[in-house]
Parts: C-alpha cells; structure tokens; sequence
RNA sequence: GGUGCGUUAGCAAAUCGGUUAUGCCCCGGAUUGCAAAUCCGGUUAGCCCAGUUCGACUCUGGGACGCACCUCCA
C-alpha cells in the first residue's frame, strides 16, 4: 500500500484515492519568460517519477501540469526584449520541451496554459465575488477577502495573526486586508493589447494564484487526489488555491498535497532572485542527461538537494556501475518488458517506492541487484534490474552506447579510439608490453578506459 | 520577530529502538602480462547535554548550528 506525505496534515497517510481506479493530479508548472533551471528539473523529474510509479502501480492517472503563461514577469520580459508574449512565452514552452524530454520526462495529460481559461477565471472570480469572498478594490483590482476564508493557512500552517507580525507584509490601501491578495489585475495604459481581457470589473488580466484553481477545476473536478509543486508553493501560492477553490466550490479542493525540496547551491536555495541558478541546458553540455535524472533520484524528494560538479561526478560513476552491470549480460536473453513483482529484489524495490516514493532505498536496491547480477551472471535477474530501472526512467539505453558516451560529448574520435585498440592488440600478441601500455596511457590522458576481457577489448569514457 | 524542516562515517545519502544500508573515495586479497571491470574482505558514523529503556543514531525534553517560508520564486 502506498504511502504518501502530505503537507496537510504533516505526516505519511495511506494513499487512498477518491475513485477506486484513476487517480487525478495537478503540478504547478513553469512561468515560462526564460529557461528552466535545475529547481525546475528537479518538480518536472519529481512528479515524473511519481506519476509514472502511479500507473505502475495499477492507477489510471491524469496528470496535468499548468504553463504559467501571463505575469508580470512576462510582461516585463517581452517589453524589454521588444517582442510579443506570446513569441516570448512560445519560445520558452518549446526550450522548456526540450529540457524536459532530455531527461526523460513524461508529458503530463494536459498542460494547460493560463491565457486558455480567462473565462473559466473569470466564472469562478465571479463565484467568490457572489458568496462575499471576493471584492471591487478602489484601484479596479478584484482581490480575494482572506479573512472571509475559515481555516486560511492550514497548509502552511500559519495563522492570520502569525503572518501579519512578519515584517515583510506589504501595506497597500486598496486592500482591505494586508494579507489579501489579486484575483483581478485591472489593466493598465501602456500595456499591449494582448494582456488585456475584459470583464464585468473591466479590462485587465488574472492574477496569479487564480489560474490553477480554475484549470483544475477544469480539468481534474473541483475535488481531486493530489496536488504537487515546490517547497516555496507551500504559501501564499497553494493556501491561496485552498481558499479560491474552496471558497468558490464549497468542499475539499485536494485531498494530498506534495512538495518537493529545494536544489541548492553551496547550501544555498538556488533561485532566480539569488542569481545562484544553473539552467538545465547549461549542466546537459557537461554531463548526461540521465545522470542528471540519477542525481536527483538519488535524493528523497523532500530533502534539500546540493548541487556541485563533484556531486555530478559522483552519480555518474554509479550510474556507470549499473550499466556495467548489465553490459555484462548484454545480448544474453532478451529482456523482458515487464517486471516480475513477486521476485526478491523487486519486492523490496516496491516496498521503498510505496514508502513515501524513496527513491534512495529503490536505488539501492539497484545497487544490490546489479551486485547479484555481476556475482550470479543471471540474464534473468539483469532483465530484472533493467526493468526496475525503466519503472524510474533509468537504465533504458543500451549499455554500450551509454558507457561510451561518457560525461562530455565531444572528444577522442571512436575510429580512432578503435585503431589505436587493434594497435595495441598487435603489440600485446608481439609481447611488447611497453608499446601496449603506452597506447593503454595515452587513451586514459584522453577519459578513454580500456578493459581487455576474454571476448575481446572494450573501451568507455570515464 | 513568527512558523516549519534538518544535523548520519572522507564525500553523498537512506532505513531502523537491538541484526552489513547503498554509491563514490580509501586499504588488503582474488583475477589480469600489467591494468580496467568484477568478486571477496576491511577501515571510517550518527551535533551537544539530559531523560525513558534491559538496550537509542532511532523515542522524549533542552541547547547549539544550518536551511527554508512569512515578498516573486519549483
């Protein structure tokens, strides 16, 4: 049985969905006005994984993750870059694609694009208006009355009173309350047309929080399993969601709420605003796209994850040493497709992934297994390990390709690679061990290893 | 100031009230022309102080340190 940490209530609960057969989750997405950086890797590889432990798990999953597609960060961008939103935000969705599929992650079902459901905002601003949660500001802006709300903060786990004493709550007088926040955002002058829709409070565009409350409304029901995003979500963007759906629907909006923990650098948060960010395509000209899947695997997902080359390096040999695993019995027994549950080591593989999602303890399992394959020589138990790595999106290449491939793409030519091993071979059938040495050394200044073996020499980069 | 989370061996990172986590590194052995890979074995833990317990890294209390949220952020 599944367990799952959910915010809400602090504690792992028993997974228990609303319909017996399917399972419904939401995913804050990107706000797309540039490329997305590791922190963004790390939700998307996430929840890719969770997603895909669901359906393996015998679910029928929807899983949509939203595309923050209008914001004043957006606007912002296209201003200063002197281009459309919608070219701005098109070109970020399309890199954003890219990063995603380099790492193996899975579409979500839907991936909805908040300039798609004005009206559906609209209608339910209009809801929250009707029941008195919501109000015409003196600016024109519509806001969100929080103290109209009961239980505001119960996800965050912060009262009204405990917020206000922060000092940074920004005092504005068109807020009744300082805490409230933007349904409405009335337009502006100078702003381009294509951010202004009107309304029955006049032209302007949504606010933030509004647009997931309404896609999943949209797309999931007003009452659905899970709910995911990133640590800094927690508040004010998902206790905001609470009170918009919940207001406006008048029953429970999620029944399981998820985040992930941070990517940091040098203990750092790594975040735009600190400028501390390493873009995903940035980290790909250096290391493999799956060792970067492995690396964030390798952590649970609520724990804060570093972020260093020597960390990178790290994860790339043992990824290396699964591969090696089961290059060994490469060619030997086709390996099959689905994983057999009732073995040993998939038995406790499961166990972990049911715990919470743990990947560190499904890994080491991995681990285990791929010693048992090196000690047993079991084609069987290798189509095992591969398949229980497919279950995370790992070990699905071919051996070879991945242990030649190595950490850089570009370096020493492969025909060349291969002349200098028959080279080698030459001088080794000559008994000149110093030639075939010198060879063996100059490949390895250059990160090709070379293993001799009863079959013949194999070569891979470190 | 308020709230929450964390502190595990050289590095990374899990589980667990008593039994080898795991990966990388390091040491010894097997194997190899020598290596590499692999196998076998080994070294290095649980921030500090109390308490509960037959027994605590694991539970409770206190302290120190770190991080995060309270403002846009995955």
């Amino acid at each position: 049985m599944l367990k799952i940490y959910n915010t809400l209530s602090r504690d792992k609960q028993q997974f228990v969905p609303i319909d017996p057969q399917a399972v419904r989750m939401y995913v804050c997405g990107m706000t797309v006005y540039d490329y997305c950086h590791l922190g963004h890797a790390r939700v998307m590889v996430v929840f890719d994984m969770v997603y895909r432990w669901l359906k393996k798990s015998g679910y029928n999953v929807t899983y949509v993750r939203n595309i923050t597609d209008i914001d004043d960060k957006i606007i912002r961008r296209a201003a200063q870059n002197n281009e459309s939103i919608h070219v701005l935000t098109q070109r970020f969705i399309d890199a954003m694609h890219e990063d995603a599929d380099a790492l193996g992650v899975q579409r979500p079902d839907h991936e909805p694009r908040a300039t798609q459901y004005v009206p559906e905002m609209l209608q339910m601003i209009a809801q929250l208006e009707a029941r008195g949660l919501a109000y015409l500001a003196t600016d024109g802006d519509v806001n969100y009355a929080v103290r109209k709300f009961d239980g505001y903060g119960k996800l965050s786990g912060k009262s009204l009173e405990d917020l206000r004493a922060g000092e940074r709550v920004e005092v504005t007088d068109n807020k009744n309350d300082p805490l409230d926040f933007v349904l409405w955002k009335h337009s502006k002058e100078e702003e381009a047309e294509e951010v202004k829709w009107e309304s029955k409070w006049g032209s302007g565009r949504p606010g933030w929080h509004i647009e997931c409350s309404a896609m999943a409304s949209k797309l999931l029901g007003e009452h659905f399993d899970i709910h995911g995003g990133g640590a800094d979500l927690q508040f004010p963007h998902h206790e905001n969601e609470i009170a918009q759906s919940e207001g406006a629907h008048q029953c429970q909006f999620v029944n399981y709420w998820m985040h992930n923990g941070f990517v940091r650098v040098d203990n750092e948060k790594m975040s735009k605003s600190l400028g501390n960010f390493f873009t995903i395509r940035e980290v790909l000209k250096q290391y493999d796209p799956e060792v970067v899947r492995f690396f964030i695997l390798r952590a649970h997902y609520r724990s804060p994850l570093n972020y260093s080359d020597a960390h990178l390096d790290d994860a790339k040999k043992a990824l290396d040493r699964l591969y090696t695993a089961l290059k060994s019995e490469e060619g030997r027994g086709e390996g099959r497709a689905l994983v057999d549950w009732n073995e040993a080591y998939a038995a406790r593989f499961k166990s972990a992934m049911d715990d919470d999602f743990n990947t560190v303890e499904a890994l080491a399992v991995l681990f285990d297994l791929a010693n048992e394959v090196n000690r047993s020589q079991s084609a069987e138990l290798a189509a095992q390990l591969k398949s229980l790595g497919a279950v995370l999106g790992l070990l699905e290449r071919d051996p070879t390709e991945f242990l030649q491939g190595g950490s850089v793409a570009q370096g020493v030519d492969e025909a060349l690679i291969a002349a200098q091993i028959v080279a080698r071979n030459e001088a080794k059938l000559a008994k000149n061990y110093a030639e075939a040495d010198r060879i063996r050394k100059v490949l390895l200044a250059e990160g090709i290893v070379l293993e001799d073996s009863a079959a013949g020499t194999n070569w891979r980069r470190l």
